[in-house]
RNA sequence: GGGCGAUUAGCUCAGUUGGUUAGAGCGUCACAUUGACAUUGUGAAGGCCAGAGGUUCGAGUCCUCUAUCGCCCACCA
């Protein structure tokens, strides 16, 4: 090798050398020579339209680098997708503020209009990590990029929601749902964040009882009071109407009143004996657990709290309140009308939206619910079996907890960015619901289909123009299709299923359940083997990384520093499973490495100037080193494909940085000077070296493409392959 | 509240079915200075393996409890 001071500079070739590999098409499976095996197919965790390359991408990425470059050096065909989500709320978070930074909002612009900014700031933004990626070295088919909202791909998505349709599994309902006023929307309880607030518990008389709440201004909304079933207190009063006196919500704010109310007492599990006085409040309408109360005994949904958090006409006179004021007043006024015993501080959680930090208001609201029972089935089954395997076994845990215990999935989204659904109201007719009993306060639509081209003639009125649903998909419901959807039907027939999905544990249920289920329905088979979990990066005292607190490390400085190869291989080499506190001296150790192995491989080549075909095949050895070394790179080729095999990265770079430093540097290099020196040694000794230094390059270079593919280069190996990315490993 | 995991050298971590003097990287100290590499070499210091109890001929490794920390799930009105 020409280099003349000693030192290997990242800079001089990485962004160089990954422009040829783009170039030589061979990232793209129809380009790899003939096919040894099965393919291998990876699936990148989408990242988000609005994401930037962090350590959890850096990490993953390697990991799923080290298999595609391993297995395609093993002669499969492999393809790793690439694509990023759309992400509505969080997509639509980030251009809402970018709007309001230029003083204006989306209700300002109209939802035409606002999803076209959406648009414009995603061909503008939303590529950045592509390019950050490919910082990183990571070999995936750019040719096969996708975006969860391009025309085949949207095309997908609201084929599966006719399907569902078809097949029954959907429906529409009211439902109390986590709704955020600030975003518009419902929220899946996977979106929720918890806060803890300093709040009062209000204790109220209720009748002949005292009951504890957080909330005094949902009683308006009250349909009855609850009890643990096994509590002997209140034994005589379960099932039975009572007559209580309470707030009225009549007459004027000036004069709070009583009046009476009836009011039924039921018995139910989910009510804590130990808590408060025993009783409690339920309110349909305004609490999750509460809903589930009420539809098990048929208590009415009585909406006082509407989708911008303010009290409704069934709250009288406090109509148009918002809540946190409406508390306040009906406080003061159950003090006057002496409803009120006492009051007592009080620490709790409450939901707040995981993208705005809003507090949540449940509130019933229609929305499209998908039945999970017959698919979560598939989906449990698909890993009890052994089908799907998860790595490391523990995660299987929390998998099948939550498929065992799943609830309908609320797949409809009151934002305007993402998949509108495929679902057209007619403008004439009115729409019979079916438990429109309940005084709720969402304004109904007409008739409906399920189409997924808008209807030319309203079937229903035969005259109006009909009106798509303004709701839009949860961004699951679209990134659960991920391993097939906008696939044409050669890639389909070609490349599915696939084989391993590398993810992050926080979104085992939320993303990895959801697509295999999607798998089984949709394509008949589960999308991959094998689910890797790894661990998350930490900063430095245990914490998590986070933009938001300032906490996170941005791998691109370690690359900008230090290179692609020694964040690599410093991110590997402390990943070794568990969740790691992020320490930078591990790419330094990377850093120092990557030099080694280019002097090292400088030395060879000094010594071994020409090939006849040496670095081919195993030599024989005539000495005690020459037995040593050789049975010494035996042996780790075998425990690093072991590893491989098993997930063990950590492990398999730290053997092989053993092996060649310490091995077969600071011991056979040093002996090889001395045979070198000799007649009948000399020329099996470069023998040796050239073998041992091809034989490295191809098992590091999953680990440290970069350095391995530039000495690669420079060497004058017999049937050198154009690249050592596609150098042949038996 | 339920579950999972962690606690080993100054720091970050290995330690795969229990088996002789517990390992690595980084850092520290001493010596070596141009011979592939000073982003180096040779060597050294540094650990009651969180604590207590138990199983065993033998425990960092298995069991129980305690303490501290982290994460996931559920959520209490």
């Amino acid at each position: 090798m020409e280099s003349i001071s000693g030192a290997y500079d990242p800079k001089k070739t990485e962004s160089e050398t990954y422009k040829k590999w783009e170039e030589s098409g061979y990232f793209n499976p129809d380009n790899l020579p003939e096919n040894k095996g099965e393919n291998y197919i990876a699936y990148m965790p989408l990242p988000n339209v609005t994401g930037t390359l962090h350590m959890g991408h850096a990490l993953n990425n390697t990991f799923q680098d080290i298999l595609i470059r391993f297995h395609r050096m093993r002669g499969r065909k492999t393809l790793w997708f690439p694509g990023t989500d759309h992400a509505g709320i969080a997509t639509q978070f980030v251009v809402e503020k970018q709007l309001k930074k230029e003083g204006t909002n989306r209700f300002a612009l109209g939802r035409e209009k606002f999803v076209e900014k959406v648009w414009e700031w995603k061909n503008q933004y939303g590529n950045i990590i592509y390019d950050q990626l490919k910082k990183l070295g990571i070999s995936c088919d750019w040719s096969r990029v996708r975006f969860t909202m391009d025309d085949a791909y949207a095309k997908d998505v609201q084929n599966a929601f006719v399907h569902y349709y078809e097949k029954g599994l959907l429906y529409r309902g009211y439902r109390t749902v986590n709704w955020c006023p600030r975003c518009a929307t419902s929220l899946s309880d996977l979106e929720l964040e918890y806060k803890e607030e300093e709040a009062k518990l209000y204790y109220i008389q209720y009748g002949p009882f005292t009951l504890a709440t957080t909330r005094p201004e949902t009683k308006f909304g009250d349909t009855g009071l609850a009890v643990n079933p096994r509590d002997s207190r209140y034994k005589d009063y379960v099932g039975k109407e009572l007559d209580i006196e309470s707030l009225s919500t009549e007459g004027s704010l000036d004069t709070p009143q009583k009046k009476k109310n009836k009011i039924i007492v039921v018995a139910d599990d989910a009510v804590d004996v130990e808590f408060g006085t025993g009783i409690i409040k339920v309110t349909p309408a305004h609490d999750l657990v509460d809903f589930e109360i009420g539809s098990r005994h048929h208590l009415p949904l009585v909406q006082v709290i509407d989708e911008e958090g303010k009290m409704t006409e069934h709250a009288g006179k406090y109509e148009g309140m918002k809540t946190a004021d409406a508390r306040k007043k009906i406080v003061e006024d159950l003090k006057t009308v002496g409803l009120l015993k006492k009051e007592e501080p009080y620490t709790h959680n409450v939901a707040v939206c995981y993208r705005c930090g809003h507090v949540i208001e449940p509130i019933p609201s229609k929305q499209w619910f998908l039945k999970m029972e017959t698919l979560a089935k598939t989906a449990l089954e698909a890993v009890k079996s052994g089908t799907v395997k998860i790595h490391p076994e523990n995660f299987e845990k929390p998998y099948t907890a939550w498929l065992e215990n799943i609830k309908d999935w609320t797949i409809s989204r009151q934002i305007w960015w993402g998949h509108q659904l495929p679902v057209y109201f007619c403008k004439n007719t009115q729409e019979v619901i079916s438990n429109s009993q309940f005084p709720i306060s969402n304004k109904e639509k007409g008739k409906y289909i399920i189409s997924l081209e808008k209807p030319k003639k309203c079937p229903f009125c035969k005259q109006c123009e009909m009106e798509q649903a303004p709701d839009v998909l949860d961004t699951w419901f679209s990134s659960a299709l991920w391993p097939f959807a906008g696939l044409s039907e050669s890639d389909q027939k070609k490349y599915y299923p696939g084989t391993t999905l590398i993810t992050a544990r926080d979104i085992l249920n939320l993303w990895v359940a959801r697509m295999i289920f999607s798998g089984i329905e949709f394509r008949g088979e589960v999308p991959f083997k094998d689910v890797l979990i790894h661990g998350t990066i930490l900063t430095k005292d245990g914490k998590r990384m986070s933009k938001s607190l300032g906490t996170g490390i941005d791998p691109l400085k370690y690359i900008d520093m230090y290179g692609a190869d020694a964040t690599r291989f410093g991110i590997v080499w402390q990943a070794s499973g568990q969740d790691i506190r992020w320490d930078e001296t591990a790419i330094v150790a990377g850093k120092k490495f990557l030099n080694k192995l280019w002097n090292a491989s400088r030395f060879v080549l000094t010594q071994a100037e020409k090939d006849d075909g040496q670095s081919l095949r195993a030599p024989n050895a005539k000495t005690d080193a020459d037995t040593k070394i050789l049975e010494a790179f035996s042996k780790i080729k075998t425990s690093v494909e072991k590893d491989i095999a098993q997930f063990e990265f950590s492990k398999a770079l730290r053997d092989l940085y053993e092996f060649f430093w310490h091995e077969f540097c600071d011991v056979y290099l040093e002996t090889s000077k001395k045979q070198l020196g000799e007649e009948t040694t000399k020329e099996n000794t470069a023998h040796i070296l050239l073998f041992i230094l091809r034989e490295s390059l191809k098992l590091f270079h999953p680990f440290v493409p970069f350095v391995t593919e530039e000495i690669y280069g420079r060497c004058p190996f017999k049937d050198k392959k154009e690249f050592l990315m596609v150098e042949s490993i038996l």
